[in-house]
RNA sequence: GGGCGGGUAGUUCAGUGGGAGAACGUCUGCUUGACACGCAGAAGGUCGUAAGUUCAAUUCUUAUCCCGCCCA
């Protein structure tokens, strides 16, 4: 594969014209293809599998960016790294979005039937399928796609079926009657989790309740007036000394007329309004557990559409849940039972889907019983064999694991893995099995059918990593990439999913499933609110890599964040990005213009003091940007490379080396110039590959000396013997010199043009000699001409003056200088020098100071005195002369 | 009610037990033979509030206020 051609480099970096090229040039090549081989150390990472007829968020740009990232450094490093791509069925979601298109023809799936119904949804997914994955290769995902899997492919769907065969029999899954989170839109039933829990407005309405006999009522309250149709008793707690005579009789249901006890119960809360509660067990799940504790019947008077049922009197069948209320207010009002109705905001339970309010519902359902599972899993975390970053997610994975509730696994969806379970219904027997079952095998009957419920989607992401590297066989890849090295996922799936393949992992691998969870946040827009599709506030990642390029995404995504936290996504912050890149393109298009006449093989000749200083910044970056990746701050290592590239070598090492191309009266030291910048830019570009990956391979491709791909290129490695403390002190002192000469001139407006004659006056004989050997650079910086001396005997009065590290800077300037606003200019210098140096005195006469902070700690406190005090002499002999004295 | 995160320059965010940083924005000046998606310079912060630990706190501890999230 071809790069541009070096003449052919426009001067604005155009994305479009690299990416989709480099990105077919690896697929088809084989880079990201892995296979196991014993001899090399393997690093793997499952991809958390998108909806596979979804498409790209912000959230997927961010997760699939930082999984790129970690895999394309580890495979520079030489690990065998397996980046394993898959999609996920959606059960709940691609139903609902199927079901909608046939809205669109006037049919439901019941018209359809099942199998019709399923016919479709696959349809879909051939169609759909293919969007998100294609999607991914846009933004660089370095994964195996050769390896790509699918929740409801052929060896997912066996792991699927022995899990589930497995945990019934060893009695983790049960089948059992209980109160459920029902979607009354979704039609399914939902898992605890599923349920988002939102503070809404409402109303507590205080309700009273007569005795059966004599006069005299008590008095409730409740926000769901409706579900009173369902009460079958009144609770106190048992320690209330209130109600302690009222305990046993018997109260006549109003608008119903059922008789109900009052009972005792630990669960209601005395302080908490008049201390008596309604019981209703089908219809709230703490009631539901009082009415099992106290054995009382279970009236269900709302339907699977959220409809009042039979059960709900003939005056209130058929109407939705909402209306009812509204006609049970009233009624209760007109009979005289409401007694007063409070505004009362309460959080009231969500569908994550479609966003309807949830219906707790008395229903039949499949269960997987958490508690002996979830034990290894705590343990697994407590004694670090999984680890999470950052570290604080520990607390909140352990909280809800200790506190765990069985899950509810069964959904009243077509979409999905069908539940493994017969019945017989001649004789009721209940057989779970991988293959179909025809017949009973107790009654020997032929009247079988299977339950018609499929699992909850969770139930197969879970078994992800080990179900799409082979499992339930036990295969090569398998022992050799599990457990893999880290799982990269949102903070907002550590239940649904992390937790779950925790446990799955290590019931059925004997074995976690990952070393390291690295969380990250979310991505919300600019004003820090989730991105969603009825707010329409969603960015879309496409969008932006056609306009900026993925790697300007990926920048973008990636810097100014912490691991774990959120993260608001600004325009500009994505121009900053896309400017960085061209930034990069037009060091390296100034390198390659430079570099045509290059002779890979020559060797270079003395290295200059710019030349040892940017080496040794480059060893430090080295240093500093793996040891951030390997920290998981990969923010914080884009920021060191940002800051190299841009600040180091383009601002200083590139103006530098100017003059020694152009000028071409030394060839040796040109061509030491040329050697250095391409191999310093060279070392750049890979390092920071894993980040920009298209940009870094089309500018790698020119450079003398590269490989196939940079993809494979060897992570730098720094080499300690270069890095050059002197050389990085000396650069320190000519910049700040040339700093406090460009300070000086913008101050004064000295114009661009205009050469300046520069005084410079160092006692010190080192700091003089750096300043001799530094002139060039000085003057071609700073655009001035410089003379340096030991001291002035007369220092010109019509100039401006500057103090830095033991140099006095003087810039004549006749009949530029305006004495009173240079006065003014000095004396600001000297206050803010003064307020300095007072409070390092402050320091350095305090005892406590000198006896207790570390040596090393006061020794710098006393240099930066020494400095400091040498400037404030100057700058007092500088405003002396000017003012004559006065 | 419990837990967690955040409160640092005009804005968005990094960071740190010992001299407050970046980007964007603002101001000044620049067709300087890579780049105006650029160059050079500048202004701008009592690091939410109060107490404590320490020789030293923006950083650690406690309390408190505000914002956000999760759980009940």
């Amino acid at each position: 594969m071809k790069a541009l051609s070096t003449a052919e480099i426009p001067s604005t970096y155009d994305p479009r014209l690299v990416e989709d090229k480099w990105y077919s040039f690896w697929e088809k090549s084989g880079f990201f293809h892995t296979t196991v081989n014993a001899e090399q150390e393997p690093f793997s990472i499952v991809m958390p599998p998108p909806n596979v007829t979804g498409q790209l968020h912000m959230g997927h740009a961010l997760d699939n960016t930082l999984q790129d990232i970690l895999t394309r450094w580890k495979r520079m490093q030489g690990y065998n790294a397996l980046w394993l791509p898959g999609t996920d069925h959606a059960g709940i979601a691609t139903q609902a979005r199927v079901e909608e298109s046939l809205a669109k023809e006037g049919l439901s799936r019941y018209e359809l039937g099942r199998e019709e119904f399923l016919k479709r949804v696959w349809v879909w997914k051939e169609q759909y399928g293919s969007r998100i994955t294609t999607q991914l290769r846009r933004l660089g995902a370095s994964c195996d796609w050769r390896r790509e899997r699918f929740t409801m492919d052929e060896g997912c769907s066996e792991a699927v079926l022995e899990v589930f065969i497995k945990l019934y029999q060893k009695g983790l899954i049960y089948r059992d009657y209980y109160i459920t989170n029902w979607c009354p839109k979704c039609h399914t039933t939902i898992s605890d989790i599923e349920v988002e829990h939102l503070d809404q407005p409402g109303h507590f309405y205080h309700i009273k309740y007569p005795f059966k006999d004599g006069g005299g009522h008590v008095t409730l309250a409740t926000t769901r007036p409706e579900t009173m149709l369902g009460d079958v008793a009144v609770a106190v707690h048992p320690g209330d000394e209130r109600y302690r005579d009222l305990v046993g009789k018997i109260l006549i249901l109003p608008l119903v007329g059922r008789e109900m006890p009052i009972i005792t119960d630990e669960y209601v809360d005395p302080s908490f309004g008049t201390g008596v509660v309604k019981i209703t067990p089908a219809h709230d799940p703490n009631d539901f557990e009082v009415g099992r504790r106290h054995d009382l019947p279970q009236v269900i008077v709302i339907d699977k559409e959220g409809k009042m049922s039979e059960e709900a009197g003939p005056r209130y069948q058929g109407l939705d849940r909402y209306e009812c209320r509204k006609k049970i207010v009233r009624d209760l009002d007109a009979q005289g039972y409401l007694l007063k109705t409070e505004d009362h905001a309460h959080a009231v339970g969500h569908c994550y889907r479609c966003n309807t309010v949830i219906e707790p519902m008395l229903s039949r359902q499949w269960f997987v019983k958490m508690k002996p599972l979830a034990e290894p899993s705590i343990e697994a975390v407590k004694n670090g064999r999984i680890r999470f970053i950052p570290e604080r997610f520990t607390k909140i994975y352990l909280n809800w694991m200790e506190n765990i509730r069985d899950w509810c696994i069964s959904r009243q969806l077509w979409w999905g893995h069908r539940i493994p379970v017969w019945y017989c219904r001649d004789c009721e027997e209940m057989t779970a099995s991988k293959a179909p079952v025809k017949k009973c095998a107790r009654c020997g009957s032929l009247n079988v059918e299977q339950d018609p419920d499929v699992l909850d989607t969770w139930f197969s992401s879970a078994l992800w990593p080990f179900s799409t590297l082979g499992w339930p066989r036990q295969t090569l890849d398998l022992a050799y990439y599990y457990p893999t090295t880290v799982m990269v996922t949102g903070r907002d799936i550590i239940f649904f999913w992390v937790a779950r393949m925790i446990f799955s992992g290590l019931a059925f691998m004997n074995e976690v499933p990952f070393r390291d969870v690295f969380i990250h946040g979310l991505v919300m827009d600019a004003l820090g609110r989730k991105m969603s599709k009825s707010l329409g506030n969603g960015v879309d990642p496409i969008d932006v890599i056609e306009s900026h390029g993925a790697d300007s995404l990926r920048f973008m995504l990636v810097t100014g964040n912490t691991p774990g936290n959120d993260l608001r996504f600004h325009f500009e912050r994505l121009e900053g990005a896309r400017n960085f890149a061209n930034k990069l393109w037009n060091a390296s298009r100034f390198t390659l213009m430079n570099l045509e006449d290059f002779d890979p093989e020559g060797r270079p000749g003395a290295y200059t003091l710019a030349d040892r200083w940017i080496i040794s910044r480059y060893q430090a970056v080295i240093n500093d940007v793996t040891g951030y990746l390997q920290a998981y701050e990969l923010g914080e290592a884009a920021r060191v490379l940002y800051e190299f590239i841009w600040s180091e070598f383009c601002d200083w090492y590139i103006e530098l080396a100017k003059p020694r191309l152009y000028g071409k009266t030394n060839q040796t030291d040109r061509y030491t110039a040329q050697s250095v910048l391409s191999s310093v830019l060279k070392g750049a570009l890979e390092l920071l590959h894993p980040f920009m990956p298209f940009i870094t391979e089309e500018i790698w491709q020119h450079l003398p000396g590269h490989g196939v791909t940079i993809m494979r290129a060897p992570w730098p490695a720094a080499r300690g013997e270069l890095i050059d403390q002197d050389a990085e002190h000396e650069m320190g002192a000519l910049m700040d010199v040339i700093k406090a000469i460009r300070h000086i001139r913008g101050e004064m407006n000295v114009p661009p043009g205009r050469r300046a004659e520069v005084l410079l006056v160092a006692p010190d004989k080192a700091v003089r000699a750096v300043l001799e050997k530094g002139t060039g650079y000085i003057e071609a910086l700073a655009g001035a001409a410089i003379k340096t001396h030991k001291s002035l005997e007369q220092p010109p009065e019509q100039a401006a003056h500057a103090v830095t590290r033991g140099v006095e800077i003087f810039v004549p300037l006749k009949g530029l200088i305006d004495v009173d606003k240079e006065v003014a200019r000095q004396e600001k210098e000297l206050a803010a020098v003064e307020k300095e140096l007072a409070r390092v005195q402050g320091k350095l006469s305090n005892p406590g100071f000198l006896s207790k902070a570390p040596a090393d700690v006061v020794e710098k406190e006393k240099a930066k005195e020494e400095e400091l005090s040498s400037k404030q002499t100057a700058i007092k002999e500088r405003l002396s002369m000017l003012t004559g004295g006065k």
